[in-house]
DNA sequence: TATGATACCTCAGTGAGCTAGGTATGGCAA
DNA sequence: TTGCCATACCTAGCTCACTGAGGTATCATA
């Protein structure tokens, strides 16, 4: 698997909007964000697993073993109250650092 | 000083750029990144100058001690070949990078 | 039968940034 | 003249998220 090359910080909020919609299993939260990037995110296990462990250390998801569509055992995480708050507060800090980077990267020459 | 709380990586993209007109000194840059994006990047000293020893060790800086405008020493960086060969790369990486977790944060439940 | 996809995990190492210090100069206000 | 803030530079220790590389096990399929 090619390494995403993530900017470290970005996978929290990434994982919390994949779970956002229900319980998933981190195999599948994996596999959402690779999809939904169109193959530009591609999140290696060795950075996902040990994160929803934290995320859940944290208060934010709660795990919960299922079946999965195809008759396998899966550890499904879903939100948490907290969780849920932290992902509105994740999103908002996303939104203001990408349009403050974006406005640096687009500035013309500096003014003093 | 308030923490900018950096997403790890995105640093250096942010002084390749403020350099890319012409040589600016360590403090200046730190300057120009809070300034264009509106406080809302303040960058650490403590990050600010190891970062710029970095990428002058990597061959994307060159240093030049010159006088401010008010007549104190500083040590001017300005980009090198590679560095603006550099910086053009990690403008590409960064919109790729932002256009794909604004897709994700932006996406309508899951479809499988 | 063996390969790939699914589904989970850990561990050592790296390295960027944070915190918290430090030096020195110049300008300005109390 | 004393003290403080801004300017301008620096380092050291620490944390911790991620990388890279390994591991287990099941199931479908070629």
């Amino acid at each position: 698997m090619a390494g995403s090359d993530l900017y470290v910080g970005t996978l929290d909020v990434l994982i919390l909007k994949a779970v956002s919609w229900g319980p998933v299993h981190g195999y599948g939260i994996g596999r959402w964000i690779r999809q939904t990037t169109d193959d530009v995110l591609d999140i290696q296990e060795g950075a996902l697993y040990p994160a929803l462990h934290r995320l859940q250390r944290k208060g934010w998801l709660e795990e919960e073993w299922g079946l999965t569509e195809n008759g396998r055992e899966a550890k499904y995480y879903k939100l948490t109250p907290v969780g849920r708050r932290r992902l509105r507060a994740e999103i908002v800090r996303w939104h203001s650092y990408s349009r403050a980077v974006h406005a640096a990267l687009e500035a013309t020459p500096a003014h003093s």
